[in-house]
Formats: structure tokens, sequence, C-alpha cells
DNA sequence: GTCTATAGCCTGATAGAC
DNA sequence: GTCTATCAGGCTATAGAC
């Protein structure tokens, strides 16, 4: 699982002592059961219920562990921003501009494949506005995305890649990769034989090097 | 709107007989609210108080117009994956290629931008596993993607453009446009000062010139 | 720590007066 | 056609036995 892991908030009722072994395996179950109910049918379309039964436990017993629905939730989300910032945090100032980008987006892509669930959480939060996490945004998100929109537009000043609107090769690159995940349905749909993710990171890969190559 | 309407399916209660102005009003008026309500929190997250009360109606009245929450729900989506596809299907083969393709782009792009909540009620629908229209996925979707899949192949093959995957050419059609629409809080919530859309339009040609001018 | 039972709220849908 | 009142079911969360 790619969500950085908080330190466990240790519920009231636990009073601080360390977790056992029992509570970690099943915070670990019940967080697996969310992410899988949650992604799939949105926060309000997920039951207690059906996240308790995945899980292998029974309803109170889940709320033992998490206070209330919406912690589970919350305890998703809250690693999971900066987790799937990582590809773009990772690019390097000091490497080859047009290796960098098209690692990036590979890294992006592979994380896509690799963390469907994950990509699908995000999407059914920001698509019904993001209530959870617009705080997050203005602040942690745009912060690093300018960051790296202003190294992009100086690799495009120094004749390194060729000259794009840099937030909005930002913006393609989060498009294109989660596309892939939250769209799988619609995707498999059309391309019923195949694995999509087998030619995209191909497809991918060209389009951006003819987008950005220097002429 | 970009609804297609359908001839309105008569409710039981009005026995076949035409609608009258009010009703046709009301009806509109349900929609239109619905339409709200479902893009921004999803079916399961939307109540009929909502969309009864953002219409100008008691809940009672506005299931004296429908039957049920899903049934409002199934009408609006049942015109719109059809308009949907009109971009698509407008791409004409005796034009030329790339120009064609552009053209698809900003059509597609517009209507982003003219409809973004039909775009995201439609987002919700494909992330959450589109289960009310996979059926139209897998038929008619995937007929008109074979068929315009293939126009592009024999485009490529008389060398009119560039080599590229044509299935995944069409995907990133669809999400990149789409992006500005669904993903439209984080987009707003980097770039805080401009539209989006200001500059998306460029950039997108740009990018769909690069990957396909003939070389 | 885990269960059964249940309280209490929300919501979809209906009854019936006007 | 529109309303008030209300039912019935599903859901979150809690009580309390073990």
């Amino acid at each position: 699982m790619p969500s950085k892991s908080q330190p466990a908030q240790t519920s009231a009722r636990t009073k601080n002592r360390a977790p056992t072994r029992i509570q970690q395996k099943n915070r670990a179950a019940i967080l697996g059961a969310a992410l899988d109910v949650f992604s799939a049918q949105g926060f309000r379309g997920a039951t207690i219920d059906q996240i308790a039964t995945s899980a292998g436990l029974s309803k109170p017993n889940l709320l033992y562990y998490f206070p209330s629905k919406e912690a589970i939730h919350n305890t998703l989300l809250a690693g999971l921003l900066d987790t799937w910032l990582d590809p773009l945090r990772a690019m390097n100032p000091a490497g080859d501009p047009l290796q960098e980008i098209l690692a990036y987006v590979h890294r992006k892509l592979q994380m896509s494949r690799d963390y469907p669930r994950e990509s699908r959480l995000f999407a059914n939060e920001i698509v019904q506005g993001a209530p959870r996490i617009h705080d997050a945004l203005s602040t942690d998100l745009k912060e690093l995305v300018d960051e790296k929109a202003a190294l992009i537009s100086s690799w495009i000043a120094d004749g390194k890649l060729a000259p794009v609107h840099p937030y909005h090769l930002i913006f393609s690159i989060w498009s294109l990769t989660q596309h892939y995940a939250d769209f799988d349905v619609q995707i498999r749909a059309v391309m019923n034989t195949q694995d999509p993710f087998d030619d995209a990171p191909e497809f991918i890969d060209t389009l951006y090097r003819r987008l950005l190559s220097p002429p």
C-alpha cells in the first residue's frame, strides 16, 4: 500500500497503550476493506456493514477500532495526497529535463496501475468537490506544483524543452495517467480483449517525447 | 442542455395525456436540479429532498412527476452517453485528418466547458463501475470507437498522421478534455488566479499538433 | 475484544385532505 | 397538482452481556 501510515491514532478507548498485534492486524484489515468499498461506492454509498463484513468483523467490532465511518475515511485520505505527490516531488532539478519528465510520467502511470483503488478514492473525492481535502489542495499541492512548474519553465527558457504551459503540462500528466485507473471500466468496455495498461506506457511516452523534445 | 430529450416517459398517473406546460416546466426544473445534485454528490449522496427544494417543489410533489429517485437518475443518464459521443460521431472521414482530430478535440473541450455537470455525472457513474450504463459502453460506445479507430488507422497508413495507437489517442482526448470539468476543484486550487479554461485550448491544440503532425 | 440487541436518525415513498 | 403527515426500511452508532 502506498499510503503513508501515520502513527496509529489511538482511539480513546485504548488509552495510549501500544497497539497489540491483533489490533494492528484488524486495523489494517479494516482499512483495506474500507479502501475497497469507499473507492467503489463513494463515501455515502459505502456502509459500515459492507466494510466490516469484508474485513471479517462485526459492525460493532469495527467501531471498536474506529470511532466512526468518517474516521475511517479520513484515515485513508490523510496519507493519500502525500503519497500521490511523491512521484512529482522526486522530479530532479539536476537531471536531464526530458528524461526527468518522462520518468515522472512513468512513475505516475505505474502508480495508477498498482494502486487503482487509491486513485478512485481520490477521484471520488475530487469530483464531488473535495470537501475533505480542499485545504490541502490549496496549500501543499499548490506549493509543490508552483515549485515544479517554475523548474519546468526554467528548463524551457534554457531551450532544453519545447515551450509548453507548465501547469497544463502537469495537469495533462495527472489526467492521462489517472484516467487508466479511474475510467478503467470504460476503457475495458471498448478494448475488451487486452489489458489497457499494456500499450498505455508506450503511447504516453511517445506523446510526451513529441510534445517536449526541443526543436 | 445537451441532453437529447427522449419523448417524456409518461408516468402511469398521467395516463398518456400530452403533458401540459406546467408539467413540462416542472419536469425540466426537476431534471435541472437533479443534475446539480447528482453531479455534485453522486447517486447515493443525493437526497430527494435536496432535489425537490432546489427545484422549488415539495418532496411528494416531485414524486408526482417521477416515480422514484432512480427514475430521475436514469432519465438524466439516458440521453447523456449519446450526446457525449456526438463530437466523435461528427469526425468526418472525408476531411483533412489532422484538422478533423483537432476539431474533435475542440468540440469535446468546449463541451466540458459548457456542460461540466453532465461531465461529472458521467464521471461519477464510471468511477463507481458504471453499474447503470455498462451495457451501453460495450455496445454503442465500443462500436463507434472501433469505427473511428479504424478511420484513424487508415489515415496513419496513408501517411497523413504520425503513427500512434488509435484507441489510446481517443482515450487521451477524453481524458484531457473531461479532466478540466471533473477535476475542476483541484485545478482551481492550484491555479487560483485565472480560469483554467483560458489556456487549456491552446495547450491541448499544441499537444495534438506535435503528436500527430506527419513527419 | 467481540458479540447480540437496539436506539435513534435519515430518507425514500405513500396516504389522503384540499 | 400540491400539500401535510406519516410509514417503513436502512443506516450509524451505542448499550451491555460475555
